[in-house]
DNA sequence: ATGGTCCTTCCAATCATGGGAAGGTCAAGG
DNA sequence: CCTTGACCTTCCCATGATTGGAAGGACCAT
């Protein structure tokens, strides 16, 4: 047990804060980590693997529950990889979704920022594109 | 008076939830709504205009922070169009900014998905790179 | 023993939205 | 007149991930 860490310095190892570290355990994304005579979480080396692997899923946008179960095949030795490439597929499919939507938003607001002088004047086509009272939707 | 709405009109009318008309209204981005004799809200030409700039605002993305400004802006006559101009523009910068941070996840996932056999075996370069014992980053 | 740093727990805030309960109001029809 | 059903009211709670702080206990070195 020479080599259990405290939750500080598994922080620092993992990159996960030690707020966060707590939380996960909290809902039940970690196992209860073990304790010290004063109470102090104690993590081991499979313990900060785990962190690792967490910090690297929500770098990637992984969500918590999808990463509950990518945790769950990455203990599963009877996995078929198959069931990790949907979870990773789907997500990069939520991604670009997303990445869509939000160009739209931006080639939109282009679009109307385009036309505005940004001087002093009151004259604005962007809150004229807000309000639209002539009601001109793009299509 | 004849053309006020209730909230369920005004709703439809304008695209915005009723929910969140009330909650706009508790959280001040709109003035507190008028009231027919059995309490319930009323809404007029003003306040469904105030609603549809408040959907098209969202619908772009804007964080109701924003709105708040842009609503005022929007009342105000003596505002210059190069203050609109600033928060289309900001607002624009913070999109690219997360299209650009999303791309990068969606890139690297698929990079990662597209060596995975997606099979029964439980052999998994995804797992692998999250995992990544080897701690090989990418750079 | 004392200061500083770490730890513990709990509560609350962010951001935008939605769900639901418990009850009041209104218009139409029997 | 009374019921029915659709609408409205307020209030509380949930989401998702993270952060902040308060109040208190534990640890370690000087």
């Amino acid at each position: 047990m020479s080599d259990a860490l405290s939750i500080g310095a598994a922080s620092k190892s993992s990159g996960v804060s030690a707020k966060m570290i707590r939380h996960y355990e909290s809902i039940g994304l970690l196992p209860l980590a073990e304790r010290s005579n004063g109470n102090y979480r104690l993590y081991g080396p499979q313990d900060v693997h785990n962190l690792r692997f967490i910090h690297r899923a929500r770098s990637l946008g992984f969500p918590l529950e999808t990463i509950r179960e990518l945790l769950a095949l990455c203990r599963n030795r009877q996995r078929s990889s198959s069931q990790v490439k949907k979870l990773a597929l789907t997500h990069v499919a939520t991604l670009e979704a997303k990445i869509a939507e939000m160009q739209e938003m931006a080639a939109a607001l282009k679009h109307l920022a385009q036309n505005c002088h940004g001087d002093e004047r009151p004259d604005c086509p962007i809150l004229e594109g807000l309000a639209s009272d002539s009601a001109a939707r793009c299509h």
